[in-house]
DNA sequence: GCGTGTGAACAGATTCACAGCT
DNA sequence: AGCTGTGAATCTGTTCACACGC
């Protein structure tokens, strides 16, 4: 075995590594070659302490008395959040929030991209956005197998999206990204992401509420 | 005072409760009048323990033997989040993104209410989205002003996150809604709740790379 | 009997503080 | 001397299990 393999990072550093590595290319750019854990921290805004405890847990990619390589670190942490491979998304949902999905720069940029679009409004259906073709409800499943999509975003209301989940992981997709205000359930094997907006703002309100 | 002021909520407790509401909201409409910990937990997608421990701590809501009033807990988390007042919102950056933030329908059905846009595009400003003029950012603070602005959602390129933060802050709005790659740095009153779309997508990945 | 409310046990995540390498 | 890597301490959050009130 030529890696270190990992064997299961705390899901809370696996949720800190994109934005070290977001921070990791800003030093990059700006031509910074070697960082230490203070500064690298304070680019993504973390305590050092917990910035070189998550580094530890992928390997001892920092020189003591030095720092980190930049260019070694990006290779490292890429290479366990998959950077490098494309990974094929479906959106099902193509309302406003779909749509502004469709366009984001993380399906163009950054290791993804768009090969399925799935919606059930006949207003939508047969629309292309960003070249692909929107597709109705029916044709989930192929969308999903054609372009090999690994993962689906769901960005119905929150009625169809259990409905939306049962037929992606019918079709064979583990991962997902849930906009919909509804906890979904998936068998255990399925991974869940779910985002939800209105919640956000309603923790900012409790905060608005209860700070002076 | 009338209120049992609850003095500081743990954060992992408020994040939970707009999921409690919701719910809740959903019984409600099907009929529901008094439900237990595990019918509710149930359709929260929580641990039953979790939720009474989260609900406990906002006083003593249940009936031993019987359960929870819907009503009654609708109306006290509703206080608690504070629902039944419209809070203002302005958001920064009228891209794909933006633009489908002010349809979302938290912006207009549930308490929230849009009442600025402002982006740096000639493209956009002077149009209007949902009867809603697009500024320039150096009416930023107007719009903040007039509109009685409490949330900023900034939904800029991660370049100008940091620019529009200090704008907004300096406006006097101190929660934000950050949907920029790129951490913010503002003063300690400053409530900054952060959504990374690209790094959500990221820690998919990795599930799927590292599980069977 | 039933289901809430909560002390106590447990698990997980973060920070401290320093030994150890360069 | 400087900065990583990590044991130990701490803090935060979750689950167990049962006493208590309806």
């Amino acid at each position: 075995m030529s890696e270190p393999h990992v064997t299961a990072l705390p899901g809370a550093t696996v949720s800190r590594l994109p934005g070290y590595l977001r921070a990791l290319h800003e030093a990059e750019e700006s031509g910074v070659e070697v960082i230490s854990s203070v500064e690298l921290a304070t680019r993504a805004g973390v305590h050092p302490a917990l910035l070189r405890r998550d580094l530890s847990q992928l390997g001892s990619y920092g020189t003591r008395g030095v720092g980190y390589d930049v260019d070694t670190l990006i290779r490292e942490i890429g290479r366990v959040v998959g950077d490098r491979l494309t990974w094929p998304v479906v959106i099902v949902g193509v309302g406003h929030l779909g749509q502004a999905l469709a366009h984001h720069k993380v399906l163009r940029d950054r290791g993804f991209g768009l090969v399925g679009l799935v919606d059930s409004s006949p207003d939508v259906i047969g629309s292309r956005i960003t070249g692909v073709e929107v597709r109705p409800p029916d044709e989930l499943a192929e969308a999903v197998t054609e372009g090999h999509a690994v993962i689906g975003v769901i960005t119905t209301p929150p009625g169809e999206a259990q409905g939306v989940a049962d037929a992606l992981v019918a079709a064979g997709i583990r991962r997902i990204l849930n906009f919909a205000a509804q906890p979904l359930e998936v068998p255990a094997s399925v991974t869940v992401r779910a985002v939800d907006l209105t919640g956000e703002m309603q923790v900012l309100v409790y905060h608005e509420i209860h700070e002076r």
